[in-house]
DNA sequence: GCCAACGTTGGC
DNA sequence: GCCAACGTTGGC
C-alpha cells in the first residue's frame, strides 16, 4: 500500500492550481534535512500527496497529488543565480534531492487547518503538533482519507 | 561538542 | 507585521 505525504507550498509562490496548469513539477528548494530525507529515502512513485497551502488565509489542504519520479538532485543547488544555490554542494556529491509531483485532483473545497484542529480524530496528525515547521511530512493513510472526506462535507461555520 | 546568535517558517 | 518555535552556523 502506497503511503501518503503532506507537502506544503505557499500558494503565492506555487499553488495547487499552478500544479494542475503545469501538469508536473520538481519539488525544488527544500533545504531541510528531514524533509529531504523523506524525499530521498522514503517516497515511492505513486505515493499520495496532500498538497497543503501554507502562509496564506486560510491555510489548508487544497488538492491531491502524487509522487511521480525517483529521487534525483535538485538542480537549483548548482545554479549560482538561484536563491537555492548551495556552494557546498557539487554534482559529484549533491546535498539536496527532490522528486517530481503530478496533480491528481483538486479537493471540492479547501480543508482548513482550523477545521483539522477541530477534528478530534486527527489529533495525532504531525501537521497539528505545536511548533511543527516541517514542509514535508508523512500522514497516516486513514488520516489522509479522513481529510479528503471532510472536503466532501459542507464547510463548518466560520 | 556546547551553545549563543542568527535566520526561517508559518500561524495568527 | 509580530513572534514563537525551531534549525543551522560558527566561535570557542
Amino acid at each position: 500500500m502506497a503511503r501518503t505525504w503532506l507537502m506544503k507550498s505557499e500558494p503565492d509562490v506555487y499553488s495547487y492550481e499552478d500544479l494542475e496548469r503545469e501538469g508536473r513539477t520538481l519539488w525544488d528548494g527544500i533545504r531541510n534535512y528531514q524533509a529531504r530525507n523523506f524525499m530521498r529515502d522514503e517516497m515511492r512513485v505513486g505515493d499520495r500527496v496532500l498538497f497543503y497551502h501554507s502562509n496564506c488565509e486560510p491555510p489548508g489542504v487544497a488538492g491531491i497529488a502524487e509522487v511521480a519520479s525517483e529521487p534525483y538532485p535538485d538542480p537549483t543547488q548548482f545554479d549560482p543565480k538561484s536563491k537555492y544555490f548551495d556552494e557546498k554542494s557539487s554534482e559529484e556529491n549533491p546535498r539536496w534531492m527532490l522528486v517530481d509531483v503530478t496533480p491528481v485532483r483538486a479537493l471540492p473545497r479547501l480543508v482548513s487547518l482550523a477545521e483539522m484542529r477541530e477534528e478530534a480524530r486527527l489529533a495525532d496528525l504531525p501537521l497539528l503538533r505545536k511548533g511543527n515547521r516541517l514542509s514535508i511530512m508523512p500522514v497516516e493513510n486513514a488520516d489522509a482519507d479522513r481529510i479528503i472526506a471532510m472536503a466532501d462535507q459542507p464547510a463548518p461555520d466560520a
